[in-house]
DNA sequence: CGCTTGGTTGACTAATCTCAATATGGGTGG
DNA sequence: CCACCCATATTGAGATTAGTCAACCAAGCG
């Protein structure tokens, strides 16, 4: 019953396919449509990446800012400290995603930055990103287009914060992951989450004992398995109806 | 006592200082340091100044993208709804603030926008933005940061709404709009609130109801008086007490 | 000058948090 | 390789906060 699951990483479906020679950063380049040329220019700028262990900084809030991150692999969470040590949760991150845009603002990162398991990243010295944009019209365009879809994102999770219950935030949030999962080529319905409980329940505006017993309450219901960290969506039209109606945009296949 | 509040509206201290020829974009113009010529070329492509009243929209979710506006005069909110008529307040915009930066990665609006008073804003036509961006590095990058910022702002507000109670939800968004109307040169603890109850509520995640008592304790306990819009912070250091430690960067001069 | 909308207040209810006890697993060091 | 320990998770009971429903009031508008 219980297999090894130690390292039962979730498992690819179809690998990825990768467009940017130098990393993967589907998300950075495929969409631009660079020619052969500009491809090597982007790679030329884009640095060495860089390999984090599980619990490792990839930056923290107030070190000043020099490039944003693409995640190649691993898992990351980001979060903004207050002086008295209440910490929150503001997304996780998977492949293909953008770290580091906040602290375009000030010169300054404004977040923490970690590595929720072992971790590769491609670092983009943004004044480099932004010089290459004004050479390549559709990669500034591209670069714009990251960032909104970063204030988008911010919106749904206002969204969540503001309008809905326990039930509903950990729905949209199971969702949301599957979604992204199943985007990145993983299994839509069955994976091993990588936070804990306290950080879902810090992202999620709840204490980490209302996510627990909120995950138990949809597995009594028939509609998910928990079995630790390893979450299996049995009746994932459960989980939609659930949040019908509050959803705005919370399927996003992006950062969350 | 009662002055003729009715259109009491907040009294400049100083006048604005204007950089802009066409429009009063201190926030676009001043801190990029354009030439002359810079100057003229970005007046060029800023559209003539829309006005609009009181309600009325300024674009809605689902709307093609064209362009983002920056507010010269007046107050609006800007809101995600769901499908079931639940709506979000994700920001309150005052002047020389930006709106509509979210419609950029879809090509369309993912918010409404509507005037709270009669209002008035510049249109920037967001694809000649970007290629002047290309000719003004600096206005490229003050694009960027303006962009930037607004995620910095959504992270504060994540905070607000995932870690405060009501009471702090509270002081912190009185403490915040007394310090951008500061930085506008109006009154930092007199002035007239634009949105309903209802507003502030959707907004801070909280019940109309929850946001008016509220309120009267504050008054109660001496911090604050209210008569009905209008606002005067009378011990704005207690309402600074009740969120000290759970700041993050909820002091922040820009929208909220 | 009545009517409509928005705001206040109270009593009650429901949701989530808090505190606490108990399990469980993974990692560590012997 | 095993035993132990610590961090993490689960569950329960009771406290607290905010939400709900409802009555009432005041203001602004036509």
């Amino acid at each position: 019953m219980r297999n090894t699951m130690v390292e039962h990483t979730n498992i690819p479906i179809h690998t990825l396919k990768v467009s940017c020679s130098n990393c993967s950063l589907r998300e950075l380049c495929l969409p631009v449509g660079l020619s052969r040329e500009e491809m090597s220019q982007l790679d030329a700028v884009i640095r060495q990446s860089r390999r984090l262990k599980r619990g490792e900084y990839l930056f923290r809030a107030g070190e000043p800012f020099k490039s944003v991150f693409a995640v190649r692999t691993g898992f990351f969470k980001t979060c903004v400290g207050s002086h008295d040590g209440r910490e929150q949760v503001t997304g996780f991150h998977m492949s293909g995603e953008l770290l580091g845009l906040d602290g375009i603002s000030a010169n300054a990162h404004g977040c923490d930055s970690i590595a929720l398991e072992d971790s590769e990243v491609c670092e983009l010295p943004f004044s480099r990103m932004e010089s290459l944009g004004r050479d390549i019209p559709s990669l500034q365009h591209h670069f714009f287009r990251l960032m909104s879809r970063e204030i988008v994102r911010d919106q749904s999770v206002m969204l969540l914060l503001g309008n809905m219950k326990a039930e509903e935030r950990l729905a949209a949030f199971l969702l949301n992951l599957s979604l992204r999962f199943s985007t990145r080529g993983f299994a839509a319905n069955d994976f091993i989450l990588r936070m804990s409980r306290e950080e879902i329940g810090s992202f999620l505006g709840l204490k980490l004992e209302t996510v627990s017993r909120t995950l138990s309450r949809f597995q009594a219901n028939g509609w998910i398995t928990v079995e630790h960290k390893h979450i299996q969506l049995v009746q994932p039209t459960a989980l939609k109806e659930l949040i019908s109606g509050c959803s705005g945009n919370t399927q996003q296949t992006h950062a969350m």
